[in-house]
DNA sequence: AATATACCCGACAAATTTTATCGGATATAG
DNA sequence: CTATATCCGATAAAATTTGTCGGGTATATT
């Protein structure tokens, strides 16, 4: 419970690896998933992923790779987390209601309250804080 | 990613449904469970467990049932999660560290903080503040 | 043009975690 | 004695997360 998914590590991850290099170089899947230790084919998918939603492209061909494309620093941790896994939320009621107890729920209200501290939170902290 | 677990859920509506009740009056595990359209069983293990766990307390036979028994305004979140749940972080790593990725993980620290963030939220906040 | 390297992507499979069920036990009020 | 309620380990089902496979496209280099 309440623990980020490895698809969110390793994007973070890669990042992180891109960042500590030079502007214009770019990384392959191989180099970062060796570097790591991650799978090769589930960091592809990750990095495609991350492709698709713009935070970094993808450079085709041989010496390709990838390389951050957005700025870090304008992404908040709940924009990426929502990029790179789908909605947040400590409870699915808040964002999708076919919840068998939502008629007789009693928490919802209080838990919705908790809900915004941590999306708060999150949405205080930019992606480039952790990549730093 | 980041939620609550039914367990959590179940035990915060039968401690609200309990605090709405004269102080020595008990709740069965039939009763909470047909109001909030819980499953009985799963309610029933809840309960035993918040019982062993001295959240709550069990009177036996006919008549019987639960009642609080903790000061649920001295149980901070943090406590709470992890007396129903078993230890709380955004990664295994920070509890149990066998991790492939342990001796290459260049993220360990910047999660760390966010998870610090994470905790010291939960632990601001107590039960009461949910159930009241 | 051929080749080797690297990204692209859908379908599927395994593993893990969460959620739920079953069967039989003990305690006690009436 | 009996009915109601808690107790509890074992197991099964469902959902989610994690990982694999197979075949594709793009392009730098020779």
């Amino acid at each position: 419970m309440l623990k980020l998914t490895r698809k969110v590590e390793y994007s973070l991850m890669a990042l992180r690896h891109m960042q500590g290099k030079s502007i214009n170089s770019v990384s392959s899947t191989r180099e970062i998933a060796n570097q790591y230790n991650i799978p090769v084919e589930i960091l592809a998918k990750t990095l495609q992923h991350m492709a698709k939603v713009n935070i970094i492209e993808a450079i085709n061909g041989p010496r390709g790779g990838y390389r951050i494309k957005a700025k870090l620093k304008n992404i908040n941790l709940v924009d990426f987390f929502e990029k790179v896994e789908g909605p947040l939320g400590l409870s699915d009621c808040f964002y999708d209601s076919n919840c068998m107890q939502i008629d007789h729920c009693n928490i919802r209200t209080p838990i919705q309250r908790i809900n915004n501290n941590m999306i708060n939170m999150f949405r205080s902290m930019s992606v480039q804080d952790i990549t730093n």
